[in-house]
DNA sequence: GTGCCGACTTACCTAAAGGAAAGTACTTAC
DNA sequence: GTAAGTACTTTCCTTTAGGTAAGTCGGCAC
């Protein structure tokens, strides 16, 4: 019978690589994370959004949008006015993101704040 | 006198991001968590970990593991043995990651599942 | 001195992300 | 009918991450 100690948790330790892997893919690029947050602050109309967000194409804002639906971080709502509003609005799954925002958004700002201290000891 | 109520938290928010973007910076990239990983399970030989992450190129490593020098994730050590061992191994501050790597992997996993049985009922 | 090992570099290539500019489809205002 | 607004789409281009293959450099083995 052949054990080796490393492995349970070398497995434990290469299944969550692989569930960190895929919530880096679904939150990866530069505009998906800006984009949910600023439908958290307020619902949003397109060219509000592309607005809020300045540096946004449309045709990036467009693609991320459709990409965001899918991963149902917010919803596309259109209200039958004259002429048709359509209004993007963050979902409650968006907030199922803020322990995973606090934790990256805390350990981002003491690397920082590590890294630009130990260019200046040096 | 004009005060907008939206404002005291947007900047807050703004602000957290902007450290969100930071952290996403430094992790970002297909190797970056391997390698530290890899590194934290046990220290290696640039071939051993060329050899565990099967599938990166020497020239990526060698990008991804000065990257990782710099942001102090991991040290390398040059043993005066002949001929010259080169070790890499994980810094304590690569443990400063384990909240963010929670958070992330239980984030992960449920998104999968969600997304699996979103589809599945479709 | 020729060849091999370890730890990389170098030069070149490809694919994907992202950006710029223009265009389209619909509607309402004049 | 022409102009203006909204919500995009299309085309084309640039940048960048990453990959492949080959080469380099120093030391030792023979």
């Amino acid at each position: 019978m052949i054990i080796d100690n490393n492995i349970p948790d070398k497995d434990a330790c290469a299944d969550s690589l692989k569930h960190v892997l895929d919530a880096l893919y679904v939150l990866g690029g530069k505009w998906k994370l800006p984009v949910i947050l600023s439908l958290v602050q307020s619902s949003k109309r397109f060219n509000e959004i592309q607005y809020a967000l300045s540096g946004i194409s449309p045709k990036v804002l467009a693609q991320e949008l459709k990409d965001l639906e899918l991963n149902e971080f917010i919803t596309r709502q259109v209200y039958p006015t004259t002429p048709v509003t359509i209004v993007y609005e963050a979902t409650e799954y968006s907030h199922t993101l803020k322990n995973v925002l606090r934790e990256l958004s805390a350990w981002g700002e003491q690397h920082r704040e590590k890294i630009r201290s130990s260019l200046k000891t040096k």
